[in-house]
RNA sequence: CGCGGGGUAGAGCAACCAGGCAGCUCGCAGGGCCCAUAACCCUGAGGUUCUCGGUUCAAAUCCGAGCCCCGCAA
């Protein structure tokens, strides 16, 4: 068994975990997840799914706030780094005998950073994968161990991407670590002159700039769904758009239309784009159907 | 006490500000038209206007309390 330190917070780390256990080589000594912080509109608090997992097989849990003057309570084998959401201090990436594995969501050099499943999808790439590598000050920067493809589908949103990605993290993971402990691997060193990077996402990079094409904006739909979803103003309120697609269609740009039971709205260079499912600031989320009976007024003036 | 919108027929909305027969689009039921239709025309059913209390001759509407949903923010 490889004693193993893992570091993870988000959502699809939860999965990952699971099968780390499962695979029975590793010896998870400690779970490292960010701190349990007021969610919703109540502010009400909520751990994470790491924790909540680690505590059922009675894993120890640590939340420190910050990790720049932490120290590990216990030193293992290797730490394993997945969509933990800090930047974790070199001494701590070292603390480990053979330091620390990070497995990122994209084909590294390219899309380093905190949004990479989002950010693949809004600039419509039809191939990703994952990245394995020895972790270094740098972000997502250091050598790699061992990749992973995944072509993408067409249609296919952030989640179900997701989905997809985090059992092959998993497999890999199995897979690299035991062989690149025994040395059976040599890291290879990033090409840093094709490094592209994405930004951690906001609910602002989800609004909609009607001025680009139907595809681009259907792009965009599928890297924020389902978090932070797309949406335009119109009348002065926020209106979410929660399920669309590209319309065979020549409507006014930025101009939302009612046709024959159908909700489009204009987008750039003459292209239009459908809208099935939405949802107008304070109210609740329906179909384009409601919507049109609803708004039948609004809509024509 | 973070800010804001909302709860009206099966669905989505209007009427509320300025109290006076609760309306529109869709759906549903029945009928008509048509070679035919999810199209069009006619008719009909369907309401505790979220709950409780108050003001009033009269409350969906004004006042107070509560419950629930949602958009921000974090």
């Amino acid at each position: 068994m490889i004693s193993t330190v893992f570091f993870g917070s988000h959502h699809f780390s939860t999965p990952i975990l699971q099968q780390l256990i499962d695979s029975g080589i590793f010896d998870i000594k400690l779970v490292v997840t960010q701190p349990a912080r007021p969610v919703g509109r109540k502010q009400e608090i909520q751990m994470t799914g790491v924790k909540t997992l680690a505590l059922k097989y009675n894993i120890p849990v640590e939340q420190p706030a910050s990790l720049k003057d932490y120290t590990l309570p216990v030193s293992a084998d290797i730490n394993i780094v997945c969509k933990y959401g800090l930047i974790i201090p070199e001494k701590i990436l070292n603390f480990a005998k053979h330091g620390s594995i990070n497995s990122h969501a994209s084909l590294l050099p390219k899309y380093r950073g905190a949004s990479p499943i989002q950010s693949v999808l809004v600039h419509g790439e039809k191939e990703t994968g994952v990245t394995m590598m020895v972790m270094d000050k740098e972000m997502d920067h250091g050598p790699i161990l061992a990749q992973g493809k995944l072509a993408i589908n067409p249609d296919e949103n952030c989640f179900e991407l997701s989905e997809r990605l985090a059992p092959l993290e998993a497999e890999l993971l199995i897979k690299t670590i035991p062989d690149f402990i025994a040395g059976k691997i040599t890291p290879q060193i990033q090409n840093h002159e094709e490094a592209t990077f994405c930004k951690e996402l906001t609910r602002d990079d989800g609004k909609i700039d009607w001025n680009r094409t139907a595809t681009e904006i259907y792009n965009l739909y599928r890297g924020m769904t389902p978090w932070p979803g797309i949406w335009t103003e119109w009348n002065g309120k926020r209106l979410k758009l929660l399920k669309i697609a590209p319309a065979d269609m020549k409507i006014e740009t930025g101009k939302l239309t009612a046709k024959d039971g159908h909700l489009y709205m204009g987008a750039g260079q003459n292209t239009a784009i459908e809208i099935f499912e939405l949802q107008l600031e304070g109210k609740t989320a329906i179909d384009a159907k409601g919507f049109i009976n609803g708004f039948k007024t609004t809509l024509s003036s």
